[in-house]
DNA sequence: TAGATTGTTAATCGATTAACAATC
DNA sequence: TAGATTGTTAATCGATTAACAATC
């Protein structure tokens, strides 16, 4: 195991193999090896193995990875294991389908409360989660310290919102406003810009129609 | 310009790019200078030359860039002067969130219709969306062709709702069900992984909490 | 013109893949 | 034991950065 830096690549690659591994577990399989697990997510063993030994030796020579064993082990890497409160901030359609449908559980959190500054929805109770005012935000951080946010507010509010949560000492903010967001370094913030994810699609299709016409 | 393979790293900033010119040019900038933008976006210069050269000659030497030329430029790249059709499948609370806030046509895309199997919402319209039944999914793709579909159905119904929409011809799918998907290459997918995302950022929490407790 | 900045070629850096000794 | 497979070191590949001649 070589303790140096992480690169980034790795990181993002963890949850996926995180997702192969539990669900051949929830199958029953006990043991799988690099060359098989990669065969089947489509990536090199070689990748599989260098991107492992940069936490820990977790297989067998001869016998490969004990899945329920491994599983675990990335769980705790990724930091499941020690769920962590969350909070969300804006309960429009995006906030509202995330308390419905999202198993923060799995992410490794938890859910504690919402925020909005709707009076309309203060008060009110989503799928077992409280609605609260915005005007509680710094009393409720105070005394909960929750370490992330979900940050489900419009465009027009993202930064300014961003800049209260970091000032009452959120750790993550989970990125849904489509806005780059400027933070203490300190502070790590996870964009999911649906736009950019779109925009790509669009190009790949723009791309093979364009490729097609000019044969 | 240089006519090769254009990787996927130069593909996923091409929207970043087109964001901060669009941004630029809201607020009337003329000219900029790939070092200028780069220094505003947190890459080099020579990323951003590199990157446009994949395309085309852009700029002009001790200018710089035309900000409303680049961006169109950018814009037709990634194929938003030529929307192209795009349904929804599954109008849950998150299918409904993107039909109530998502701007499609900013994405190169314009939202037709939507699909869902139940009789509740069947015939209902949400947002001046109409909903189907998936029972008219058939008909209604070899009617309109639609590029792409949004993937917004229960992990369960994923596979199988991919597989009809790729034997009704869809080229792309917008993949929210956090299922990997198989399909044939030929069509295109866009994987919005939420649950990846946030394991990512728990990682990052987990590890820098440990970083602090051991100091 | 002189200064600025491009597009591109070359150099560097990092990430992926291959090879292999160690060993279960 | 023999075969399989690991973790790691070395080789390759690709992506990023730096340098610079061309030129607006």
């Amino acid at each position: 195991m070589k303790k140096q830096h992480i690169s980034d690549a790795v990181i993002r690659r963890l949850p996926r193999y995180y997702r192969y591994l539990d669900e051949l577990h929830t199958r029953g399989v006990v043991r799988i090896s690099s060359g098989t697990l990669g065969k089947r997510m489509g990536v090199t063993a070689s990748q599989i193995r260098q991107d492992l030994s940069c936490f820990g030796e977790f297989g067998q020579q001869g016998y490969g990875y004990n899945i329920t064993e491994l599983r675990t082990e990335i769980g705790r890497i990724l930091g499941v294991d020690e769920p962590r409160r969350l909070i969300i901030v804006g309960v429009g359609h995006l906030g509202h389908a995330l308390i419905q449908n999202f198993d923060f559980a799995q992410g490794g959190f938890r859910l504690d409360t919402a925020f909005d500054v709707s009076s309309a929805l203060i008060g009110t109770s989503v799928n077992g989660v409280a609605v609260r005012s915005m005007d509680e935000l710094a009393a409720y951080c105070a005394e909960k310290i929750p370490a992330v946010a979900v940050l489900t507010v419009p465009k027009s509010a993202a930064q300014e919102t961003a800049d209260r949560l970091v000032a009452l000492g959120i750790r993550g903010i989970w990125n849904f406003t489509n806005v780059e967001l400027s933070a203490d370094e300190r502070v790590s913030i996870e964009n999911v810009h649906f736009a950019d994810s779109l925009l790509t699609l669009s190009y790949r299709i723009a791309k093979d129609s364009a490729e097609r016409s000019s044969q």
